[in-house]
DNA sequence: CGTAAACTGTGAATGGCGTTAACTTCGCAT
DNA sequence: ATGCGAAGTTAACGCCATTCACAGTTTACG
């Protein structure tokens, strides 16, 4: 049952995960210490002991949040959509990826950057299961687009069998779905394509020729919707 | 001239870095510490003050000399292929890159990682330098490869136009090079692709659904050698 | 040669960090 | 009303980067 005190206690939580992203977005990765987030509460650093097991928990648990945040704007994104325009669904939905990115940047980099942070975990993660949500939302548009409009894809004995085996894995073992491994193989293509270049572009590793890198993923949008045999349209001026 | 203390002083520096790198490798880039590299040493952390000017600047340094030793790998990878086999040393000098950083996994984030470390510099960098060395071994190839057998790129006037704008400029004050705006857009794309690749693997983003990456490489190595009119060969097994 | 300057190191100190331990305070259930 | 546990505190340990005053050695020069 729900007591007072858990109530507190839920809404202490919410304070630190609010106290510490503030930090992030302000000063920076860095910044974000327990005595900083401490010291902004009006309290002491062991008192976050109370909540979080360590300071890497606690930045897991705002990953989480993070993952989370993500995954809802680009689910809310999709429903302002037509919902039998694939096209313009698969465009929005890489779109607000790329526009959220460039929007919280440091909140990218704990998500999608060099990791370590606290190392690994034994246990399944809380912030884990948040970015399988953020996956699984690609997944199904990329599901939905092959049920709705199939796009060539190759046939299972046309993929490197050290490939295959390894997608066979991922579908049975992971999304437990029933699709041609070449829907799979596509599917990852796409994903590395969009996820690598937003990365390279938030990390400031594309400066060195671009300044303005929007038009050089348009292109890439271009390319993707090619490969799926969507019709591709450029941003919208909104 | 060359006294007997500069040669001392040079030699102190370079052991510096790579006791530094031997940390970095051996227990991660949060060990990396001041004290950690001078324990190590046998000295007290205040006498790096002599040869760097703050823990930032001697990562920085870091970062110079391990560009300078993967664009030096990457060139003499380029030495063992046949001078005139275009296709070969495309693809030697993309695999070498990804088997640098496959080899290298610290060092690499170190590089091409969320950025940061000791944030932004004034002056021109060391590292940048260093860096920009990098660049211009791919961009020399390409440029080899464009001259020798020219592949299809767009029109300057099917380019975007604020796309083709930024190109010019990287063309013009970077580069200093005369080549069709359509050929520096093909090289950022199949850069952006192969680094994006590259590191969504090496950062272990990939490990969702694919245990070993490497035929997803080579897939998207065929790719971009049907893009560049390049005939792709298999790695070969050595 | 001798001396002053420059270079290279040390030790102590400051202030920040994560984390632990001992201790207080207060809400709440029996 | 009593007692337990939750939520805080302060003090302390051992890290960290950085600065400063100081000492020893090497070099340069008159």
């Amino acid at each position: 049952m729900e007591t007072r005190r858990d109530r507190l206690r839920a809404a202490t939580v919410r304070e630190i995960s609010e106290t510490a992203r503030r930090i992030l977005v302000e000063e920076g990765p860095e910044a974000v210490t327990l005595r900083a987030i401490a010291r902004e509460m009006g309290m002491t650093a062991p008192a976050l002991y109370r909540y979080f097991g360590s300071h890497g928990e606690l930045l897991r648990h705002l990953v989480g949040d993070l993952f989370t945040e993500l995954t809802g704007e680009l689910r809310s994104a999709l429903k302002r959509v037509p919902h039998d325009d694939m096209g313009a669904k698969c465009l929005v939905v890489s779109r607000q990826f790329r526009a959220w990115a460039l929007a919280h940047p440091r909140e990218y980099a704990l998500l999608f950057g060099t990791p370590v942070r606290g190392a690994r975990h034994e246990e399944v993660d809380f912030a884990e299961e948040c970015a399988q949500q953020l996956g699984l939302t690609f997944m199904e548009l990329f599901l939905e687009l092959w049920e709705k409009q199939p796009f060539p894809v190759p046939a299972d004995d046309e993929i490197d069998p050290a490939l295959r085996e390894q997608l066979r894995r991922y579908r049975d073992d992971v999304l437990g779905v029933d699709l041609p491994l070449g829907v799979i193989q596509k599917f990852l293509q796409c994903w590395i394509r969009l996820q690598g270049g937003v990365s390279l572009e938030v990390f400031g590793h594309l400066e060195f020729a671009l300044e303005d890198a929007a038009p050089m993923f348009e292109l890439m949008l271009t390319e993707i919707s090619a490969v799926l045999g969507l019709t591709y349209t450029p941003p919208s001026k909104g």
